[in-house]
RNA sequence: GGCGCGGUAGCUCAGUUGGUUAGAGCGAUCGACUCAUAAUCGAUAGGUCGGGAGUUCAAGUCUCCCCCACGCCA
């Protein structure tokens, strides 16, 4: 038995994630999560939402509420519609957890000790009216280049040129409009990580085996230009962790909290702190998960992530925990993935483009999103999501191939004998292929699995799926029965296994299907097929079934073009 | 402007360290079957591997130049 911790990237507060943002890595993580179970090994998967930051304060006060309330709440949310994609976390944590206070707090003190910390004074803009300092990207006004007059306070959209908040003419706060605006110093905390380039490089290369994806985007921000440079760890926010050293006050850093960017990777930590909370545990059960002093050197830590998350993974929270000199676990495997696009495009959050979590599940079940999500996840290359591609694959694959191979089954065995397996014959030279192959079929899918090559496995289990069809395509019980009802009584017994193997072996892709397949078979637990041909046996005569309803219910040519036009956003139409 | 990932059959994508007639699934066409969600199974057709030059006995696979898309940074 083998021990995983997996993490997905945290997901931010302020609302709900499209399909893309679930395939880059809550999805794919619950895959490898569900299947190490299945494998029995011991897994800890944990994800939280990152709550801090100016855009969670902005979307609270849009929503008229308070912003701890506004996170508690959309933390609800976020939870509820996981839970519908049937995400299997351990726990499912919040960045603003008492754990996560208490761990960042501790994490910056130790790398105040070790010298990793630097002060740095600063001037920003500081708004009367909205009684703040305001992020670069907050102050708007006009650009003193090319006379645009919404340009932010960092760059210009209009002539892309790169600005201070000071630059701008007649500037004004993007919060409230006020131009009561003021330079006020301030004073702010930085992280050497430049000082940890050396030791990062050589971390970074001692990963052969990581994606080529991810060790380019982290060489990229490691040895370009300036190479790695220090990062501000603190803001001027009300909402967030407040700066502290350790359990000790800050000097001269009263009334500021950390950076989101800082806290919110150490909320991996923090998160399983949340989880032994919550299950009535002491530190030890979650030390023994990070801590390598503390019983953690067997455990193989995978992170999950879009690739634009890479460099927070690769650099900034390594040199947070490298730096801090205590032996905490570092990730192991790092799988990164590209992007899904919508349709010819991007998705789109302020252009309500694309399908959302929470619309997704209102028109399907989980399991028909997890399939084609999981069977066309963006692992070499960004990927494509069309209503034409989605209906075409979850159709021949789920209903066609794996869902129609249930009824044909079943519905064969209650006509010609009864809904129990029937009893005769015994297994011949076409079984014997058949096991075979599928044993063969295994290995591969689990090593497919094991490698976290997500659509490749899809395939193979597409393959295994497909080989039952073959197989009663062959040996036809129909015929058999007029001649031989004995021999279609064992071919038919077979078959019938087959669908709870099947159940098995899915039950990482689409959980709910194979927790039915499970039931109408009336089998009581899932277990991982070791040896096919004992698994094919594991139905005894006699053994009472039910046939189920359909699995899959197909989807229409007009539901797919009643999606397409509701989803497209709010593009013009072309005239 | 710099850098990065890509550009392979109608579509979505595989193609290990360069090595025989470039692969899969879907879609298309034809055939078989009739137990089943008009499902299944088999067969066939389809690509000068973005373009050009080069290295090599041999290149989708290496080198250089160019074009296109996307992304990151400045």
């Amino acid at each position: 038995m083998t021990r995983h911790l997996i993490t997905s990237a945290i997901p931010y507060i302020n609302g709900i994630k499209h399909l893309g943002n679930l395939i880059g890595s809550q999805l794919p993580a619950d895959l490898y999560a569900r299947y190490q179970r299945a494998r029995g090994n011991e897994v800890l998967f944990l994800c939280a939402t990152d709550e801090h930051g100016t855009p969670a304060e902005l979307a609270a006060a849009k929503a008229g509420k308070p912003v701890a309330e506004y996170c508690a709440e959309m933390h609800d949310v976020q939870a509820r519609i996981a839970d519908g994609f049937r995400m299997s976390f351990d726990h499912f944590g919040r960045s603003s957890s008492a754990e996560n206070h208490k761990l960042t707090q501790h994490f910056a003190g130790k790398l105040q000790d070790a010298g990793l910390i630097r002060e740095v004074s600063d001037k920003q803009i500081y708004s009367n009216t909205d009684g703040r300092f305001l992020p670069d990207r907050y102050v708007e006004g006009t650009c003193p280049n090319c006379d645009y007059d919404k340009a932010r306070g960092d760059q210009c959209e209009n002539c892309t040129k790169q600005l201070d908040p000071t630059d701008l003419v007649n500037p004004r706060s993007a919060i409230s409009g006020s131009t009561d605006l003021e330079v006020r110093e301030t004073k702010h905390l930085f992280l050497r990580q430049s000082t940890m380039r050396d030791q990062l490089d050589a971390w970074i290369e001692s990963k052969k085996d990581w994606p080529i994806l991810t060790t380019s985007i982290a060489r990229k921000w490691l040895r370009d230009g300036d190479g790695l440079r220090d990062r501000g760890i603190t803001r001027d926010l009300d909402w967030g962790i407040p700066v502290k050293n350790g359990d000790a006050d800050w000097p001269e850093m009263e009334g500021k909290v950390f950076y989101v960017w800082f806290d919110a990777p150490i909320e991996y930590i923090a998160c399983a702190g949340e989880w032994a909370a919550a299950n009535g545990e002491d530190d030890a059960a979650w030390e023994r998960w990070w801590r390598t002093d503390k019983g953690a050197e067997d455990v193989t830590y995978t992170q999950f992530m879009g690739k634009d998350n890479v460099p927070f993974h690769t650099l900034s929270f390594p040199a947070t925990i490298l730096g801090s000199g205590e032996p905490w676990k570092m990730v192991d495997h790092l799988k990164s993935f590209n992007f899904l696009n919508y349709d010819g495009g991007q998705f789109s959050t302020s252009q309500g483009r694309g399908v959302f979590m929470d619309q997704a599940l209102d028109l399907l079940p989980p399991d028909y999103w997890r399939w084609w999500l999981l069977s066309h996840c963006p692992e070499n290359s960004d990927s494509e999501f069309t209503w034409e591609n989605f209906q075409q694959s979850t159709n021949k694959d789920l209903a066609d191939v794996l869902g129609n191979f249930v009824s044909r089954v079943t519905k064969f065995c209650r006509s010609k004998f009864s809904e129990a397996v029937p009893e005769g014959g015994e297994y011949g030279a076409e079984e014997h292929n058949l096991i075979t192959d599928l044993q063969v079929r295994l290995e591969r899918y689990q090593d497919h699995m094991d490698a976290i090559e997500v659509r490749k496995a899809a395939a193979e289990l597409r393959g295994i799926w497909v080989a039952g069809n073959e197989y009663l395509q062959t040996t036809a019980p129909w015929t058999t029965f007029k001649t031989d009802p004995d021999q279609a009584a064992a071919q038919i017994r077979l078959a019938l296994n087959l669908i709870g193997f099947y159940a098995n072996l899915s039950a990482p892709f689409i959980p709910d299907a194979a927790k039915s397949l499970l039931e109408t078979m009336h089998i009581d637990a899932f277990e991982w097929p070791k040896h096919v041909a004992a698994a094919l046996s594991i139905l005894e005569v006699g053994h009472a079934f039910d046939v189920p309803e359909v699995l899959f219910a197909k989807i229409s040519d007009e539901d797919t073009a009643a999606w397409q036009e509701r989803f497209s956003g709010t593009r013009e139409p072309a005239k």
